[in-house]
DNA sequence: AAAATATTACGACAATTGTCGTAAATATTC
DNA sequence: GAATATTTACGACAATTGTCGTAATATTTT
């Protein structure tokens, strides 16, 4: 249905996560949140960002500041699934159950966690049965 | 500690997924399994092939056939926690549980699977505790 | 062994990605 | 309003990725 659903490199969905926390950014801003996990040239960071305007998986919002402002188009959730999806289809074996079980297996998960989790799946059960 | 983790690209995970399957494989093999999933030519796997041994992702065989046999450098395992790692880390903010919570909340789980995972997590309550 | 097939080795190419530098346009500060 | 600083726009580049074509080798069939 959807014609081109774009598939973010790394550096973009890093990018787009910024976004998401702190919707409209400016690129210094974006640029800063992204030094905090690599060092990078701020022309770097707009370059890129300019990229993902052509590419509308951001937009600049149009806004009396002087500064240009971003916003993502593509949504968390959507971007989220396809990339589980990319993943899951992929290395295994298009499983998701088994991605989780592995994801279980080794994530260091606090006993609240897991709480929060049986708390989730009785109610999943609930609604699925 | 490792040196260099090589990071498979979509199509090298799709290579490296069968021969995981079939450990020794011919390209020819590999070439046909990939064609279930996508139409591509044969040459294109050959080269494909041949860069990944080159970054010692796949390695040839030493066999007495007429015709070269591959196997897997890169393992299993080690490939899915480290694309597995990648994606929890850049789009679920490094919180595995977010992306577990994710693909439950949306896959179509069965309800065995959901008793499955329940048992799973009763296990590991057991052990984190 | 000649002809027909299959397998390998290479080289080429366009598109994408990650990175910058430099120059032009804007905004701020003195 | 001149000097300074910031933000944008571009262009460039090397490396990677996905794709093939063609030519050289090796294998299998007549």
């Amino acid at each position: 249905m959807e014609a081109d659903v774009p598939k973010p490199s790394d550096a973009e969905v890093e990018i787009l996560c910024i976004l998401w926390d702190h919707e409209p950014a400016s690129v210094r801003f974006v640029h800063e949140e992204l030094c905090k996990k690599k060092q990078v040239g701020y022309t770097t960071t707009l370059k890129q960002m300019q990229r993902m305007q052509e590419k509308e998986m951001i937009r600049r919002i149009d806004s009396d500041e002087k500064t240009h402002a971003y916003e993502a188009i593509l949504q968390r959730d959507a971007t989220r699934n396809s990339l589980f999806d990319r993943l899951v289809d992929t290395a295994f074996r298009g499983s998701a159950m088994d991605m989780v079980l592995h994801a279980i297996g080794r994530s260091t998960t606090s006993p609240e966690e897991i709480q929060a989790l049986k708390a989730w799946l009785d109610k999943m059960e609930g609604k699925t049965l």
